[in-house]
DNA sequence: GTTGGAAAGTCAACAAAGCTGACATATAAT
DNA sequence: ATTATATGTCAGCTTTGTTGACTTTCCAAC
């Protein structure tokens, strides 16, 4: 190997000494408070937290799922969910529909007072996200969702992706 | 304006679409719970939480730092904190020092296990923090990081960006 | 030099949201 | 008929956040 090229190879694997693994770990740390920063401060307003947010978003995101199909793309227990759940339905944010085909089933949907909420809190989250890629570029927004896409679980990939296909 | 520049206008601006900032933000989700996965596997085991983690990672990073500044960078009250780091000083993993010009102050230091399960809970994260960047290749790497920079409050990128310097 | 406020840290009590386990009910599948 | 699945619920525990009250220490104004 010569001189230059063992340079080249070192200047390519930079990014993954532990030291930028660590910047790497912490900036991932940092931008995650930011990325709630906001619609928590919403939602403390309102007595809710941020299990709401994701139930409210989930459901919006694929309205009449299931509270099983939830219980998978949020990783939690139905117990937890439950909870959660039960609030936003008495207080008429989310609306339960039993299944038709499987009368088992109970479908989720967000009421006009839900949807409502949905996107105030996503107006605040989407108006940081595109500041952030507006600052960063679109080249960099690509390699952004390809670390995440790669920092994932297996089968939340796979949900992830089902949610993408699911909203063309 | 041409057709061309008009198409390319849009093309540059796709990534700001809402789908587009809805799918980074479900990204988000997604990425940060294979992002605290594998330690929280570890932490479980020692009946451990992620508040414990955090605290020793920022110990490691800034060996001396007083409680007041851990504070800041963690972005939880003190009494919160000092719950997490009175069981850390108990089983023996950090070291309180008090303050030799300000009696005040405490110092904090990983003993040797303490910096023993640093080291555990961090290969384990580096490991898919390094798998994720090797996937994603170098470009992606810059990109993401330039996202998450922007996505952080102003305050955090300042504290971000301080440990980073005196990391070197 | 004393004193009064600010800063750092600790203790107590409470809340949100996760968890396990046990159990009920309705429905579907075999 | 029996068994399996989907959902909901109760009870109780854990982690980790919160606020409020308190101690110790420092510093600056008087």
């Amino acid at each position: 190997m010569s001189e230059r090229s063992a340079a080249q190879h070192s200047d390519m694997l930079l990014f993954l000494t532990d030291e930028q693994l660590r910047q790497g770990i912490e900036a991932m740390f940092f931008a995650y408070q930011g990325f709630t920063a906001d619609p928590d401060r919403i939602l403390s307003e309102i007595a809710y937290g941020r299990a709401h947010h994701r139930a409210v978003h989930f459901i919006n995101r694929a309205p009449g799922t299931t509270v099983n199909n939830l219980l998978g793309i949020l990783g939690v227990t139905k117990q937890s969910l439950n909870r959660v759940l039960r609030t936003l339905i008495e207080d008429g944010l989310v609306e339960s529909k039993v299944g038709r085909v499987d009368k088992r089933e109970r479908h989720l949907f967000l009421t006009d007072a839900g949807a409502e909420l949905e996107r105030k809190l996503s107006d605040a989250q989407r108006a940081r996200m595109r500041a952030a890629y507006r600052d960063a570029g679109a080249e960099a927004v690509t390699g952004f969702r390809a670390v995440l896409e790669a920092m994932m679980d297996k089968d939340m990939r796979r949900k992830s992706r089902a949610l993408k296909e699911s909203s063309t």
